[in-house]
RNA sequence: GUUUCCGUAGCUCAGCAGGAUAGAGCGACCGCCUCCUAAGCGGUAGGUCGGGUGUUCGAAUCACCUCGGGAACGCCA
């Protein structure tokens, strides 16, 4: 179905054609005087310029032709040359009926289905998630859930680190507490134990203990590496201990992405493209690209028009050892080989960006990614603390993930706490209230700037927050049930009345800009654009909401079509507030 | 140092393919429940869009400069 303002526009263009202009000029905007009008038309201003004339004589020229259709309850030329149109109510009831029975209330699947991997789990084994890795879940997964909307074939990848440092600062932990384990014996011929040595909580103190002393002693930090290189190398006892590890973590990882309900399609991780390395530096190597400096393997990525030193993308440490950079190639040949996507995305710390630019152009100079195939850098910013600073505990700690949730979701239990409702209810629209403020704080803000965490602020049922769009749903889950309850049944061939006062129209409006805002989200990797329109809309119904009666609205016909108008609404947010991957109770 | 991002109301943020009086939310103040959830709705106050110059009929939006803040800049990921 064609956007209401795609309509305009061919109407428009018709007369600029008409009068004897170009009809480029025809362009229809949202109105910024909502007060004077709906929509508008600015073309007459530069159309000025060009065929010499006073803007407001060609908007008036236009206006005269378009006086008469019944698209508009009013067309007129202002001032210096603006086109102002409100349209008919009618053909808005038409407009909104019509998208009523589109299965995606307007929005165009993609013409050219294409296959898209997303990155965006980056969580690393043997580290707890903490808020850190809160945004690229939350923002690809938004991102994931957009372009499947669309109608393309996406793959979500968590893309666990389990192959870098991190590793090998535990196994020399380990090491250094218990060197008696077999895993160290280089001589053991024998089976390994199925039980890994450490749970995950062991883990969890090994990792930061281990990692901070690294920062401070060198030699210890060297023999950690060294440990990386003997990984990779393929030393039984290390592969043993590797896979103990992220069997312990994946478990954990599992559950509380299942909890942000996030979920990836694939649980692929930097080992996994360990195979395709060989081949892959061999490549580089033949292919003249990759060359020996300071001992390492690097592949030279500048550009003549670069205004920045671009270093070198390094392929292989001076000791051998594979690093983040080898990986991520790797598994653009890997995911090349596996899905043959059109696009990648990677949702990650807008730190990263410059790594990424080296890692892109690396990919494209060396070939093992093609022309055609699109890679895209989506960073974000950091979540900051009501300081200004990176998100810290109250002690300086970094706060688990799991912890955050735990506290938010207490923080809305107290809210909730003089609700009529029995306990698991209450629970589960705690749960749901809960993430829908943490998500929504989040993506509601641009992904690539910093923002505040502030829990009082998201929490707030008040304002722009996940709480009060998620209070909207409730409210007309509500409606339709009392309906139902009361044996109204409304028949599926009701229509949406044209509207008889202005709050009707602006939820009939708000409604008819969803495909736009779903296509340009999609388009620009914006979760925060869908963030705006849920407001919009769920803003636009509140105010439509208590302006009119609609169960117990006396007149039978209005009661219908307020239903009708209501469904959709509460269609169009549910859908919304999926692709941001919230989840709606049904009592708060 | 180089590069880059950001600077919009007291606070948190939108707006930026240039267009009319720069928008929300929170906070402040004042109102609205015999009526479908008041976790709602209405109203008031609050801004030289960091500063400057330029391009333009027109700049928060584009260019340049400047101030302030963040970040990145080969053997971490």
């Amino acid at each position: 179905m064609k956007k209401i303002m795609e309509i305009l526009e061919e109407t428009l263009k018709k007369a600029f054609a008409e009068a004897g202009y170009d009809e480029r000029y025809a362009r229809v905007t949202l109105s910024n005087r909502p007060d004077l009008c709906q929509f508008q038309c600015n073309g007459a201003l530069p159309a000025a310029k060009e065929y010499k004339k006073a803007p407001l004589v060609i908007a008036e020229e236009i206006v005269k032709t378009l006086e008469e259709d019944g698209t508009f309850a009013e067309i007129s030329a202002q001032k210096p040359g603006f086109i102002n149109m409100t349209v008919s109510s009618g053909f808005l009831a038409d407009y909104i009926n019509e998208l009523s029975k589109d299965e995606c209330f307007g929005v165009k699947k993609a013409e050219k289905q294409e296959t898209i991997v997303i990155d965006y789990g980056g969580a690393n084994v043997a580290k707890p998630l903490h808020v850190g890795h809160l945004r690229s879940a939350i923002i690809g997964e938004s991102i994931k859930r957009t372009a499947k909307y669309m109608g393309h074939k996406v793959i979500g990848d968590a893309h666990l680190g389990d192959w870098g440092l991190q590793i090998g600062l535990i196994i020399t932990e380990l090491k250094h507490r218990q060197p008696e384990l077999v895993y160290f014996d280089e001589n053991f011929e024998g089976e390994y134990p199925a039980e890994p040595p450490f749970s995950m909580a062991d883990l969890e103190e090994i990792y930061p203990y281990a990692n901070g002393y690294a920062k401070e002693h060198e030699d210890y930090k060297a023999e950690a590496q060294g440990a990386v290189a003997e990984l990779q190398a393929g030393r039984k006892g290390y592969l043993a201990l590797w896979k103990h590890i992220l069997n312990v973590s994946l478990e954990d990882l599992k559950k509380i992405y299942t909890k942000l309900n996030v979920d990836f399609d694939l649980w692929k991780k930097e080992s996994d493209a360990q195979p395709y390395i060989p081949d892959m530096v061999q490549g580089m190597k033949d292919g003249g690209y990759a060359y020996i400096d300071q001992g390492a393997l690097v592949v030279d990525v500048k550009e003549e028009t670069d205004k920045k030193e671009i270093p070198p993308c390094m392929i292989l440490k001076s000791n051998g050892a594979t690093l983040y950079n080898t990986t991520d190639l790797a598994t653009i040949v890997e995911r090349r080989k596996l899905f043959d996507p059109d696009k990648i995305i990677y949702v990650v710390d807008k730190r990263q960006g410059l790594y990424f630019e080296q890692v892109f152009r690396c990919a494209r100079k060396t070939k093992i990614i093609g022309e055609h195939v699109d890679l895209i850098f989506v960073g974000f910013g950091t979540m900051n603390g009501k300081d200004g600073k990176p998100f810290k505990t109250r002690d300086g700690g970094v706060l688990r993930l799991e912890k955050l949730l735990e506290e938010v979701t207490e923080e809305v239990e107290k809210k909730m706490a003089d609700r009529e409702m029995d306990d698991e209810a209450r629970k589960d629209a705690a749960e749901k209230i809960a993430l829908a403020a943490i998500k929504y704080g989040d993506l509601s803000n641009q992904a690539s700037k910093d923002y505040v965490f502030d829990l009082e602020r998201f929490t707030s049922f008040e304002g722009n927050t996940g709480p009060y769009i998620l209070y909207t749903i409730v409210r007309i889950k509500s409606l339709l049930r009392k309906l139902k309850e009361q044996g109204i049944e409304i028949s599926e061939e009701q229509r949406i009345l044209p509207a008889t006062e202005q709050t009707q129209t602006d939820v009939m409006l708000a409604l008819a800009r969803w495909s736009e805002v779903v296509e340009t989200a999609f388009a620009e990797q914006a979760p925060h654009k869908i963030c705006q329109f849920v407001y919009e809309l769920s803003d636009a119904f509140n105010k439509f909401y208590h302006e009119n009666k609609i169960v117990t609205n006396e007149d039978e016909n209005v009661r219908a079509s307020h239903t009708v108008l209501s469904t959709q609404v509460f269609r169009v947010l549910e859908c919304a507030i999926d692709l941001l991957g919230l989840e709606s109770p049904d009592r708060m």
